[in-house]
DNA sequence: CTGAAAGCGCTTACAG
DNA sequence: CTGAAAGCGCTTACAG
């Protein structure tokens, strides 16, 4: 009964005679006996752990992502081990290689460090995967495309007949603006038949509020908002107004705030499955452990989430 | 340049020349040397790492407990492994254990497990500490006060002038209900002036929405639903009824989700600071891991969130 | 101040 | 089928 017979029935080995097997493991029950993971982690040179590497683990879009790692990861035998650089950039690269050091391969979300700094981080990290951001091409990343979400959702409500669409705008300079302009823009090029107006507003439900005059002195038929909350508070302030929804005016929001499908009437709005996002990190980053070396690029496009506060354009 | 004094240097132990000290430093970034983590932990014989385990990494309460463990064991220089149940009480065990023996300690959350395995296995994983169960008396254990937090509640619409409080039961026979009745007879208890109802009603928006003829005809200044969503419901229907909030009636809900204080009026509702409860957590195991002993209870009372939909009753 | 050696708790090729 | 031994990559008492 050496050790190597130990590790051979606790690993069921079968190359152990069965009563000497039985022997062994009544030993270990009666005396607890737990393996030490650290020891066989040294032993096997991998530790079946992974790590994330968040900006801040008190964002929902993080932690569902977290959430999709850690789904995917467990049903392939993993642990995840959570960071959180709490949007320092500059502890972000150590956080990373400690991380890195106690696993297997890492799970970079979102990082925030400048591109010099990811392009040398990540050769020292490998297996890793990035996580929404457009940096390096050559890595291996997930994205998700804001703006052909934006598209997406001009084309659903073209779809229903509107021929001006109306977007509030969210903060000037914002990345998330950005895209979504550029998203508006292809649209307006595909469909010279629509009138796409962009107004600037804000990303609060003041804003959307505050949007009511704009919204309906433009002559759209279906408004979008940068988001659920302008959308919702604009919805707020079409009601106090008796401009009805979805009858005389469709809105839409972005990002299927929990609370949107339950607002009067139900808001429709754009989803990214997160959860799906860290599924696919996780799937990229096992084709990594298995080997595979090529760089790839995964795209998330947000899905329209179609309830009742958008409909068919009203014949006028 | 023995191996035994690059670990001194890495270790920043003072016992080492200045100048080879500088050498040995040139050479690690040189060759890029990473000291492996397993390594260091299977020699120190711990890894400066814990375990947190929940049912249900989707479920924005475990997340934020999650964060808050987090926060703290960064802090002092420890790192975080998550993993999930998803609910299975079943696998709950194994996996704390498997867990366990990749950390120096856990933080067991909410365990769905049965009484006599949560008993049996606490011994086998310890340090632990067990949050948000009643369970085993003898373990170090935070838990939320939903009792206290909802005579918490009572005695601030009390301190307002109400004397007619109305509760929306939620669900019968769950757990949170039954804390909610033993809270609201606590106070019914220490004010005989006042009078406390209790109506059936549920947990969802819509449940909230029916309650209006109930809430309107009960006869109370002030009405609190079993949640947010509850609360939010009733509101809709208030408004449309022309039942002024506050005015006429108080109104108030539980949890505090991101959407109760962009309602109009803003909600005002209870908030569990579950991101406390896991840095109180965090604490409760540093002090076992510092070679503490006594078993603690550490509780929370969930506070007041003061908003709009609740004022002084009017002078009738 | 520095190095040789033992030890942390496993796994596994290599003999037997 | 089973055991003695080497090895995973560190740390640290013990000598020098």
């Amino acid at each position: 009964m050496s050790r190597a017979t130990v590790s051979r029935v606790v690993n069921e080995r079968p190359s152990v005679q069965p009563e000497i097997a039985e022997r062994v493991r009544a030993v270990i029950v009666e005396l607890g006996y737990n393996p030490s993971r650290v020891a066989q982690s040294l032993s096997l040179g991998k530790t079946q752990t992974v790590g994330v590497v968040v900006p801040d683990l008190g964002n929902p879009t993080f932690q569902s992502i977290l959430h999709g790692v850690n789904q995917a990861a467990a049903t392939a035998g993993y642990r995840v081990l959570v960071a959180d650089s709490e949007e320092s950039a500059d502890e972000e690269r150590a956080l990373v290689e400690d991380v890195r050091r106690r696993t297997d391969a890492v799970i970079l979300c979102s990082p925030r460090m400048r591109p010099s700094d990811l392009d040398a981080v990540l050769p020292q990290i490998k297996p890793v995967v990035v996580v929404n951001r457009d940096q390096p091409a050559h890595a291996t990343r997930v994205v998700v495309d804001y703006a052909g979400g934006i598209s997406a959702m001009c084309r659903h409500l073209i779809s229903l007949g509107h021929r001006r669409i109306l977007h509030l705008d969210g903060p000037v300079g914002s990345n998330a603006q950005a895209a979504r302009a550029l998203g508006l823009a292809t649209v307006a090029f595909e469909h010279p038949e629509v009138s796409i107006q962009r107004v600037p507003c804000g990303s609060t439900i003041d804003a959307g509020y505050a949007a009511y005059e704009a919204a309906r002195g433009s002559g759209a038929t279906a408004v979008i908002g940068f988001n659920d909350l302008v959308a919702l508070g604009l919805l707020g302030h079409a009601r106090e107004e008796g401009w009805r929804v979805p009858e005389d005016v469709s809105i839409a929001g972005f990002d299927d705030i929990p609370f949107a499908r339950f607002a009067t009437p139900a808001l429709t709005t754009m989803r990214v499955a997160f959860e799906s996002v860290g599924e696919a990190a996780w799937n990229a980053l096992q084709s990594q452990l298995r080997g595979a070396v090529d760089a790839d690029l995964r795209s998330f496009t947000p899905v329209v989430v179609d309830r009742d506060s958008t409909g068919p354009v009203r014949a006028g």
